[in-house]
Formats: structure tokens, sequence, C-alpha cells
DNA sequence: GATATTTGATATGGTCCATAACAATTATCA
DNA sequence: TGATAATTGTTATGGACCATATCAAATATC
């Protein structure tokens, strides 16, 4: 819904210091009347998650891995031995796209592709040691700087609900 | 964090109908444990908003408007007079790219430029008669076929609260 | 009146998403 | 068994969206 990522580089934030009073007569841009956008469901959803991902990356930053990298990491952690297909798709991630994804990984040593013994056609999956150091720092990491500033905004219980109703939408909706 | 669109095009939904028991000896591929990624706040928000805008686009199709054309409709609606770039900023849209979006719109007869008097630099930008009706029919559809859909998902109460912390996160992430 | 700034626009590159097609391998089944 | 179909990883390719640099015209600044 329309929002990008460098949307506050520039100038005009909230954070309007000594503007907003127009104290000569330089008539102030005024800022716009969002009216009924900012009640709209898709509008809302993007500028979160936009703003999330963001912060996921800034969290990150030390390891260098995007909120889709940290994704297939925990789910190959979880199930080890599956294969790319497998993988890619529970992630919606489409094969092709996949590929490079895992080149990516691979190159840096996180995760490994086993060709399987039962079909020669398969990579099977599985994160190296070291893939599994940067996976258990990167949790570290998003628990405590970024799933934590969730807690401090909403509160624990409002928290699970928000990831409730947002499990809901994505299984129901 | 990972969702592509055409997910569930092909194969493995949820639907497995007569599939998830091993009737015969056709092992089954067995659905991948999601794990610690189910409470991710990330993945869980951005699963959700391709959802949304998925709903969200077979609900305008019959008008053709996406969710980032029907957020622009709505906010000249509300602030006529405004420039593109007071337009474009206040929706995270960067000016560069606001300019084929606003090339679409007007070639559609929904909004228009118009060369701004005090300043010959600037297009000021309106909603035309048809732009108006375009937007008042959306209206109606995304109130009837989208909104509502939440309020059966997650009742009434719930759903403001939803809206409610996605704002918040939204502004004060 | 010279210089800087703003506005809309173009060109361009990056990332992500989606489809078609291919070789290697495996499954199907006549 | 052997011909045909299906699957796996991969490449190539195009589209949509996002971001930066740059430009001419108009305006602001001093």
């Amino acid at each position: 819904m329309t929002v990008s990522k460098t949307a506050e580089k520039s100038s005009e934030k909230p954070a309007d210091a000594a503007k907003g009073r127009k104290d000569a007569a330089e008539a102030q841009p005024e800022a716009l009347q969002l009216g009924e956008l900012s009640e709209q469901l898709g509008y809302v959803l993007k500028r979160a998650q936009l703003k999330v991902f963001e912060n996921f990356l800034r969290c990150m930053a030390s390891l260098q891995l995007t909120p889709a990298q940290f994704s297939v990491l925990l789910l190959v952690e979880k199930n080890p031995g599956r294969n790319q297909t497998e993988v890619a798709s529970t992630l919606g991630i489409l094969r092709p796209n996949f590929v490079a994804m895992l080149d990516n990984l691979e190159s840096r040593d996180l995760c490994a592709r086993i060709r399987s013994t039962n079909d020669r056609r398969s990579h099977i999956l599985v994160l190296t040691d070291k893939g599994k150091a940067v996976l258990a720092r990167a949790k570290k990491l998003v628990a405590s700087k970024h799933e934590a500033r969730l807690n401090d905004l909403l509160g624990q219980a409002n928290r699970e609900a928000l990831i409730g109703m947002l499990s809901k939408i994505a299984n129901e909706f």
C-alpha cells in the first residue's frame, strides 16, 4: 500500500520541532489529512510490516541476515534433511527464486546442500556448525532487541493477541 | 519474510483432503514444522499482509484498483488541491515513482494534474467526476467485501484493536 | 541579478516475484 | 522391460516495486 523505505529520510517527519506554528508569515505546507486511510487494514498492515522489517534489519546488521534468510535458517534447523522444494514451498518461495538464496547462504557456510542418496535429484538441506552458531546468536538478537520492543510498546498480552490475530488472517482470510 | 503470491496454486495446501493419512505404503512427504517461525512478528505480519492485499485485489477486480492506487484516490479526495510532492511523500512514495502512477490514473480519467497558478512548477491534484464516482464504488466494495471479512473473522472489537496496534507499530516502532 | 532550491520528470539499477524451459533423475504403467 | 510422464534443481527472462542521480523549468534567497 505504497509505503517506501526511505520515506522519512529527507524532510517531512512528524518531528516538526519548531515548525508546526506559523511563527512568521511563512505559510507552512500543512500536513495532509489521512482520513479513512488510517482505518484501512491494508494500509496500516503494510506500514507496520515495513517498520518491523526495517527494525529487524537494524537488529541483524552485525549478522547480515534478512528476514527471509532468518526464516530459512529457522526452518532448516527445525526440519533438517528436507530438500529445497519442501523448504521453499512451506515458506512460500518459488523454487527458482530459492536457488540464489541458497547459493548465498551456502557461500557463507551457513547451510549446505547434500545430494540425497534416496533420490539423487534432490538436495537435502542442513545447517552447518557455523550456521547453527549464527542462528543461535540471531535468535538472541531478535528476542532481546526486536521482539522485546513489541512488549515495551504493546505489553505482553497485547503482543500475543496481535500475533494470534495476524496468524488467523494469514491462515483464514 | 518470504511469502510469495502463488504459494497455494500448485500442490501443498492445508487442504489435504484424503491425503494426510498414509493409507497405503506411499510414504507421504509430511508437512514441515514451522516451529518458532509462527511466533515471529515479521513472518506473520508479512503473511497476513500478502493475504490482505490478495483479497483486496480480488474485491477490486471490477474496478481495477490496486491498494496503492486506492490510497492515492482516498488521499486526493480528502486533500484536493495538493501537489504531487505532498501527496507522494505522505504516502511514502518517492516522487520519481509517483509519476508513472499518476500517468496511469490520469490516463483512466480518475484524477487530473492542474498547473498551479501560484507556483507554475507544481501540479495540483484533483479527482475527476469519474474518479469520485469510482472511488465511491470502491469504498463500498472495500467495506462490504473486504473490511467486513475482518469482522466476521475477528469480531468488531478485535478488529479495532488490531488496527490500533498496527497503527501504533507503524508510528512508534 | 547571481546563486541556490524546489518541482515534476527521465534514466537507470537493484531487489523481489513469477513463468517457461531444460537436463538429470525417478515414477508410472502398457 | 522399455516408452512416457513427473519431479528436482537450475537457468533465463520479464514484470513490479523501490531507490538514486540528474535535468530543465520555475521559484526562492540574498
